[in-house]
DNA sequence: ATAGATTCTATACAACTGTATAGAATTGGA
DNA sequence: TCCAATTCTATACAGTTGTATAGAATCTAT
């Protein structure tokens, strides 16, 4: 009966998470977002809520994707998968990796400014959720050692986030996201003396 | 002869400074600024070139006062010299220490959008001084201990560039200058490992 | 073919952007 | 007191912002 919509949902959110990616909520005009998802002025508002309802719809699906995608090895894996994702930081090609940083990294900045309580929501569930895919990941690593680690696994848990934010943010201020390879590294050499021998 | 300036020179420079290290360069208004400053909108234009202009002219100001301020004593000095540099990036009052993260960083972040060369020469420029004095402190170090150490310092003086801008992301996206204090406590802690007993 | 439901195009709106400039204000020296 | 030099206030400008809405377009079911 309706008119048929002239965008893919799915594909017009990920059109606009990759717009909003590379240049920010704020400085990203609602004619141009327009033009590079796909997705009409009158659809933005009536849709999704105008500009910042498909911000916040855009950064939901992406930590999501993260979460389940990139994170989910740590839930029952060890040291090794958060080695992996280290690794997948730097990797391009990955779903972590980008010239353009992190997308909730960049919004955790500009945030700082914008003061919106739906966007903080969002920025530190991932953060937390980060930090508890972590801390599991350490915890069973531990067990599988027979609680014999040098390491205590919620203090290097909560070490381990900011060194993501800031190997993102080297990535998106040189605009290569092999950039922040050296603390990568570092990180990796760390977590490697933990292993099992 | 001429009527004087109704501000002081420095002083707005000052002022500027905290203004786009809160709000961001493309976020803050030039009404806003001239509230914030004390500059009157025409001085911004005439003396220091516009709103860029000015914004070029704080960060300078900013990237000298932190090279000459707080990284002179890793100049010198050794890796404990790096481990107070790492704890002034959480110790309130300090010139490197903000709720709002660090200038640079959240310039470099901004710029990526921007694409101004300008801008990125100098923020490119920071990073390069602030490695640059890691490495000095590093090879003070090796040096000091007769060269038998278990670290390379240029590997190490360019993972802890990134290191840094993970704190100061982290202490800006919580609006709370001490939150990047266990990745502070984990470099430390690796860098004191490397000390001659 | 036509009715009805929904979506899209085009336009309008007030608020704001950085820049520009004309005229008023303020100074020290003649 | 009046002049020349400089700075400030006030306003104007074209461009952009996010939002809003009226009317045209496009579909299905009858």
């Amino acid at each position: 009966m309706p008119r048929p919509k002239s965008y893919d949902r799915q594909d017009a959110i990920a059109k606009a998470g990759e717009a909003f990616w590379e240049h920010g909520f704020q400085n990203l005009g609602v004619r141009e977002l327009e033009q590079l998802t796909g997705i009409n002025q009158f659809a933005i508002r009536s849709e999704f809520g105008g500009k910042e309802g498909l911000y916040l719809e855009t950064l939901t699906f992406y930590c999501d994707a993260a979460i389940t995608s990139e994170m989910a090895p740590m839930k029952t894996g060890g040291i090794p998968e958060i080695i992996d994702f280290f690794q997948g930081l730097v990797t391009p090609g990955s779903a972590t990796s980008s010239d353009w940083g992190c997308l909730i990294v960049n919004t955790g900045i500009e945030n700082a400014r914008i003061q919106s309580p739906r966007l903080e929501a969002v920025v530190n569930a991932y953060w937390a959720a980060l930090e508890d895919h972590f801390l599991n990941a350490l915890e069973n690593e531990k067990r599988g050692q027979g609680g014999q680690v040098t390491f205590t696994p919620p203090t290097l848990a909560a070490s381990l986030v900011p060194a993501v934010m800031g190997i993102h943010a080297q990535n998106r201020s040189l605009q290569d996201q092999t950039a922040g390879q050296p603390l990568v590294d570092l990180i990796c050499s760390i977590l490697a003396e933990h292993l099992s021998p």
